[in-house]
RNA sequence: GGUAGGGUACCGAAGUGGCCAAACGGGGCAGACUGUAAAUCUGCUGGCGAACGCCUUCCUUGGUUCGAAUCCAAGCCCUACCA
């Protein structure tokens, strides 16, 4: 099967920029695909763009990761209703070690294998790039017509916002990113969301009026959730790669997580798995919803993909103990382990015996106010220790504390927070 | 620089002297139901308080008034059109 063929059958393809393309894929060519160096972790947002070089990297292809050292300085105005905030080169070098790590677990980076990929970071050819330069070799190949009129331009523009010279130039950058990678590289091929289709196509215009040859970009659709959502976010917080940020259980539950309508599909884009085995688990999610094997299994294979066997062992082994009822019997030592990325506080002793439980949650910086506390607690809706707390006016007490030092505080289905206590001098 | 219109809670948006802690919608949170679902239904959504209530809020700073989100003045910021 051709790998534009994967591609579509995995809802990997948007667009291409000619039918050429999947000729030039016959033959082993490089190609790479951009991410901003926002963040020292990637997130779920970064896993289609992952996963489509490493279907290509499994196909022999040369990959090359190349990261906004740059264009992340100035920021990409695709997408965005906003100017982003800039960041600082100091934070942009950190980052780059994270994001290579985080690639690693899809990617194969090793210098030793066959096929390695490689990641460079276009900070190394911008940084002594001047002004002068920029207008005199490249800008001189750019129209205004054709960048006025790209999509992630126009919109900015329409917007109540307006847009700053520094995006707009933003293309500039990127398409220029192509042209180097073409001319030391000879990379042919450029990959991104649908949203990056204004500027990949500014990289092909530009390698081919400098240096006359055909370069291809292709398109992947933005992976929304069926209530057209951006996927990626649990209520508001981005899922990470890096388990210090969010945890193997909040990664494996995001999955699980993932609604009826939507699984099937995620199960295509974000695993291995074979459409033979993906068509059974449909199968399964028809017949069967309740028993949710499709999820399992998407949540399965993305935990271990990233984070081992031994991650996703801590994942199953939190939610068989979160949803299964009592946590009688768990050391708090284990419960510690299991909740390790849970927010969590220590407060003095005497902050916490006998006083409200109201006034705990609120000192605790769970809640923002005893008032909410209070609220919550009255609508059923606070768990100690995976019991209900009944009586909105009741206090601490010893038996609350799991060996005397550390309680699991639950808000409604699923908001855990560890309270540890602290035992003065 | 000129002209016009704006800045209200997480967002959108009413309110234009007292009945305003501030309508309504969205979002969010919790509960019931469920499959850790969707849909639906219920409650909540500034702080303190068990509660009557009290306190701090409607860009900022002053002012008018018994009383201001609402009126006046200055300032800051945003938007549109023009230059």
């Amino acid at each position: 099967m051709n790998i534009l063929d994967t591609f579509k059958s995995r809802h990997l393809f948007e667009d291409m920029t000619s039918p050429e393309l999947a000729k030039a894929l016959d033959k082993t060519i490089c190609v790479y695909a951009g991410f901003d160096p926002t963040n020292d972790s990637l997130q779920a947002g970064n896993f289609v763009t992952i996963m489509t070089l490493a279907h290509l990297q499994r196909a022999g292809h040369k990959v090359i990761a190349l990261v906004g050292g740059a264009t992340g300085l100035i920021g990409d105005p695709s997408g965005k209703s906003k100017e982003r905030n800039l960041l600082d080169a100091g934070q942009v070098e950190r980052n780059l070690e994270g994001i290579k790590e985080n690639l690693s677990r899809f990617i194969d980076f090793d210098p030793a294998s066959k096929n390695p990929a490689i990641m460079v970071n276009n900070y190394d050819w911008f940084k002594d790039f001047t002004f002068v330069d920029l207008l005199r070799d490249v800008g001189r190949y750019f129209r205004m017509g054709v960048m006025l009129g790209k999509d992630s331009v126009k919109k900015r523009m329409d917007s109540d916002d307006g847009m700053s010279f520094t995006e707009f130039c933003y293309q500039i950058l990127q398409g220029y990113d192509f042209l180097h990678l073409y001319k030391t590289y000879g990379c042919v091929l450029q990959l991104g969301g649908s949203d990056q289709w204004g500027n990949i196509t500014a990289g092909t215009e530009l390698v081919r009026r400098m240096c006359g040859a055909e370069v291809y970009g292709m398109t992947f659709p933005l992976v929304c959730d069926s209530t057209g959502k951006k996927f990626g976010k649990s209520e508001g917080n981005a899922i990470f790669l890096d388990a210090r940020k969010t945890s193997y259980y909040d990664f494996y539950q995001f999955f699980l997580r993932a609604h009826d309508a939507d699984v099937i599909r995620y199960l295509k884009i974000f695993t291995f798995l074979t459409l033979e085995r993906i068509a059974e688990l449909e199968d399964s999610l028809n017949k069967a919803p309740e028993r949710r094997e499709a999820q399992q299994a998407l949540a399965e294979e993305l935990t271990r993909t990233v984070h081992g066997e031994t991650g996703l062992a801590v994942a199953k082994k939190a939610t068989q103990v979160l949803f299964g009822g009592s946590l009688e019997g768990l050391a708090a030592s284990e419960l510690e382990n299991i909740f390790a990325n849970v927010a969590s506080a220590t407060l003095p002793i005497e902050q916490v015996m006998n006083q409200p439980v109201s006034e705990v949650l609120s000192a605790a910086g769970m809640l923002s106010s005893k008032g909410e506390a209070r609220r919550l607690m009255q609508q059923g809706g606070v768990y100690i220790n995976n019991e209900r707390v009944a009586d909105a006016a009741r206090s601490f007490g010893q038996t609350d504390l799991i060996e005397g030092r550390l309680a699991v505080i639950r808000s409604g289905k699923r908001n855990f927070f560890i309270l540890k206590v602290s035992h003065g001098a």
